[in-house]
DNA sequence: AGAACATATTGACATTTATCAATATGTTCT
DNA sequence: AGAACATATTGATAAATGTCAATATGTTCT
């Protein structure tokens, strides 16, 4: 219905359900306070330094509850703007640059 | 609070519940349509060629009856997406290029 | 094995959002 | 003035979302 309106390429490499979800993602103060800090630190405050910023600094960040936050990263790595791993009893948390390039280039697609 | 952690201009420059309510006006799937609609055309279907796209076209392209379109267009307008000029008795759209430059630059900012 | 701790999941609840039908407003004709 | 039309607003409703308390899972100690 729409392919007849489009650049043909943009909702192929875009698909818009998929597209929304991501900027819901971003669509929220917590999250964007939690993206916020991980890009400006490497190291949090509550845990042994390690690859990324560990869960339990987003509760602080935030001032919100454990299980708020861990419902957030859920949501941020959905959406492939955060990446996530396991050290020990650690959840560390990194943004994703491919994520971000993607949905940067979505942006300025569709926006000109 | 958050400022002791971030770069000082971020939050200034781009107040996070003002961004969130941004990037909640690019979270939705028919929105979404209507910007990827006039990006790629510069004259619809419905009205006469003006400067813009007219609201009534969007019924067609979305799907969605004639005042969901108007709620949505009034979202992108709030956000600075998209900017309005009554012709008549029409309402003539068109992208807001200074919103879409601001919020790359806020993306950009977050992701990196 | 058991204690202590970090994170995830579940369930419940209040708020927000997308949608449409009905109605109101505003514009351009005759 | 009144008819016809385009858009906006209001009101109602179903679905989605953010939040927390309670509980479960998984990890590292002793």
């Amino acid at each position: 219905m729409l392919e007849q309106f489009e650049r043909p390429s943009f909702s192929t490499k875009f698909p818009l359900d998929d597209l929304a979800w991501r900027f819901k993602a971003l669509a929220d103060p917590a999250r964007l306070k939690i993206l916020l800090y991980l890009a400006n630190y490497d190291a949090g405050q509550c845990c042994p330094t390690g690859e990324g910023i560990c869960a339990c600094d987003f509760e602080s960040v935030t001032g919100l509850s454990q299980p708020t936050v861990s419902h957030h990263m859920k949501c941020l790595i959905s959406a492939h703007l955060v990446m996530g791993e396991k050290q020990g009893k650690w959840m560390y948390y990194r943004l994703d640059p491919e994520g971000f390039a993607s949905i940067r280039e979505a942006l300025v697609s569709l926006g000109q």
